[in-house]
DNA sequence: TCAAAGTTTAAACAATTGTTTAAAATAACT
DNA sequence: AGTTATTTTAAACAATTGTTTAAACTTTGA
């Protein structure tokens, strides 16, 4: 082993920075070749095409997704800190990755068939009790009734869409990079407020 | 005009549809043509490239998504009934054209330089009145002072991101379309209380 | 050391890309 | 009518696409 990154990853890496910004059909494999320093044919001689090495990226992409919350849920607090945390490592995560949510969404619709499922995304949510740990606390009174979907697409929206409607506020609003990252930093403490005061009514005076 | 549909909006019809579904660099001029059913030629005829046509698409769109919004701000109404009507006419409107959203983020991100300021969104928004409105609210204590463009990344965050995250939805939690809006119908009643209880915060108890 | 296996390359492949050209078909006008 | 302008087409253009082939280079192991 003289080198300690293997031309593999190095492709991988390379592929993966190329895909989130121009999406599988707005790049070319030469393109991700070139960035690596490598001639294209290694790019079929480790990977058997550019859609496999695409799905490969993609699936990678979503799961840094899903761990990312897997890993609050695991945390012995209080539901209502994980919430808070919840937000907080979502806004921190997505903030040093901000292509991954948009690149998320387009690269599933440009697959045919979603193979979404074999990672397993719903048993890796099971496995950290976060559902029982809701329908307790919902029964209890002290987290509103509302269906884990629902809860989910909460939490998605108020994190997701901010970070990658960069463009399009930007432009409607005609501010800057700095402008922006301040409206983050304020939405970050909205979105925590916001879904607190809505989920766990009884326990939060708004702060 | 023995026609009643010119061949250019023919094209521009196709386009729109074509380049929702598969984005721009996700089609080919001659994929367009074929579904219009003419040659490719009269494609640089009418338009003088795929990238023209496609500025022109995507401006169109980024106008449709502006006027549902200004439409309602210009109705005569109470702000908190303005919010209601607002979430549920977005709703209605993106579950009709629920390409919409991920179309125009993404079709964002291909332009080198968005020129998104030409089409003075954010002239015809101040146009209708509603930022003095939210404004004057604010000043009396009716509203929550919050910064209107989080007011903005609030509505758009939670009225468009339910929509254009179906396929992510749908794969994590293994549901198909009916169950998926059968989420949606419920979702648009729990955005509604949620945004009014967090802007309106005094006026309104939890209905 | 030498041959086998693994890695990398240059070159070629057939197919497809957006666009253009020049001719044909259709419409409009006088 | 006939002439001009507009619309539409078929064909070709050069460039680029993803992928493959066969040869070169490098490592490995005995």
């Amino acid at each position: 082993m003289r080198k300690d990154i293997t031309t593999e990853q190095k492709i991988k890496d390379a592929a993966r920075k190329v895909f989130m910004t121009k999406g599988f059909s707005g790049c070319t494999t030469r393109e991700i070749a070139k960035s690596v320093g490598i001639n294209v044919a290694l790019l079929n001689y480790y990977f058997r095409s550019k859609g496999k090495l695409f799905e490969l990226i993609l699936e990678a992409a979503l799961s840094d997704f899903i761990n990312s919350m897997v890993d609050v849920f695991k945390q012995d607090l209080p539901l209502e800190e994980k919430t808070r945390m919840l937000i907080d490592k979502e806004f921190e995560f997505l903030r040093k990755h901000p292509e991954l949510p948009l690149f998320i969404h387009a690269g599933l619709n440009q697959e045919s068939d979603s193979e979404l499922d074999q990672s397993n995304f719903l048993g890796r949510l099971h496995e950290t009790g976060i559902f029982e740990e809701c329908e307790k606390a919902q029964s209890e009174g002290r987290m509103r009734k509302v269906n884990m979907i629902n809860v989910t697409l909460l939490f998605m929206s108020n994190c997701h869409f901010p970070i990658m409607s960069k463009k399009l506020i930007c432009g409607i609003y005609q501010i800057d990079d700095n402008e922006h990252n301040a409206r983050l930093t304020e939405h970050q403490e909205i979105v925590k407020e916001m879904l607190i005061n809505y989920l766990f009514p009884n326990t939060n005076k708004h702060a």
